[in-house]
DNA sequence: TGTACATCAGTGAACGCGCGTTCACTGATGTAC
DNA sequence: TGTACATCAGTGAACGCGCGTTCACTGATGTAC
């Protein structure tokens, strides 16, 4: 049947946004074209009208992926004028961030997955890493815009340390430490 | 065939070895057993006699994993008496280290795909974890072992963190950043 | 204005491949008698 | 001491399933004439 203008480009949109999510809790390799297709009402074969392959699929949704955590921390941030930064550490390394990777972080939940990608998928994923952190340097300390890009490697590679380690392991004592101990840290490092 | 004791006893711990620098190389997802196999000269139908599953070798390969990066630690702190920490934190958070999974630290490697195993692998996992974190304590500064307990799991999610990020990049120049980055930021909280 | 045809997002059956797992078999050495 | 049988790590063919991808088809609406 013939759709309004816009209804592809909807769908795409609907596609790459379930994509994320369901990349986000079950990895790469754990989303069935089919599965994502079906929480859609759609059918698996009408997949590549929208996409070229799933790598290409996976690519733009972490394109979104790292959109949505800047949108996050922004959530976070505004809630407390004044606090911005604290508030965004305290969100990130909380318990509720970590039991719900869906919602959560794009890279904490595929970090080490997205090493391994192929070339082609890898070098969209450095342009868009490169303009996140850019972008998340803006909310950081430093002098110069080296040092807040520099700050903003540090405070994001070890807030994505934390959360990952912490999801790996299932005992809620040890996670709890885990996550306190590093907000401690993080919050006496950058917001003092 | 018949063969000696021992034999079958050093078979299994050459699977382990093998799978855990491959699973390192090329995740949970990218070894299949007949690859495996064949690198040791076997084929894949022998497998069974060592493990009940494919989830088995993964528990196994993390154990023996986790003891290899704790090796590797003593290996760069042997080398620079007096200056422990310092040296492990620079090996660490070296590009070679970067470059080379497959003999790197087992966590940086497979952080984010542990949290999405089924809880029979988990809880075995979570043991082998709060062991290696109160042995790499040892190694760190505080006043109490709590103290050096909480700073274990700081450092080491932090540097996790760090090359898993430095990793997911292929632009050399920001992975040395990341890299160059973290190193000073850890040595002056660590190390000073 | 009406009719024939083109378009194209979506459908669902089918293909093909990779891979975890199973299984009957091998054959050198150990053990029972 | 010699013979028959048991053992069991390893072999390689086969099974079965999941899943990415392809493809002929649908059918409502747009366009050409």
């Amino acid at each position: 049947m013939r759709y309004p203008v816009e209804h592809k480009k909807d769908t795409h949109e609907r596609i790459v946004k379930a994509a994320a999510r369901q990349f986000r809790l079950s990895g790469k390799y754990g989303v069935p074209i089919a599965y994502l297709m079906s929480e859609l009402n759609l059918t698996h074969g009408g997949f590549y009208r929208h996409f070229g392959s799933k790598e290409q699929l996976f690519v733009e949704a972490f394109e979104i992926g790292l959109e949505e955590v800047r949108a996050r921390m922004k959530g976070a941030a505004d809630k407390h004028p004044g606090k911005e930064l604290r508030a965004i550490i305290e969100d990130y390394l909380s318990l509720a961030h970590c039991a719900n990777p869906a919602d959560g972080c794009h890279m904490a939940a595929l970090a080490s997955e997205i090493g391994r990608c192929p070339k082609s998928v890898r070098s969209k994923i450095d342009a868009a890493l490169k303009h996140h952190i850019s972008e998340v340097a803006k909310r950081l300390p430093g002098a110069t815009e080296t040092e807040r890009i520099h700050n903003a490697m540090v405070l994001g590679s070890g807030m994505v340390g934390t959360v990952t380690l912490a999801r790996a392991t299932t005992d809620t004592g040890m996670r709890k430490d885990i996550l306190e101990a590093a907000k401690k840290f993080y919050l006496g490092a950058f917001c003092r």
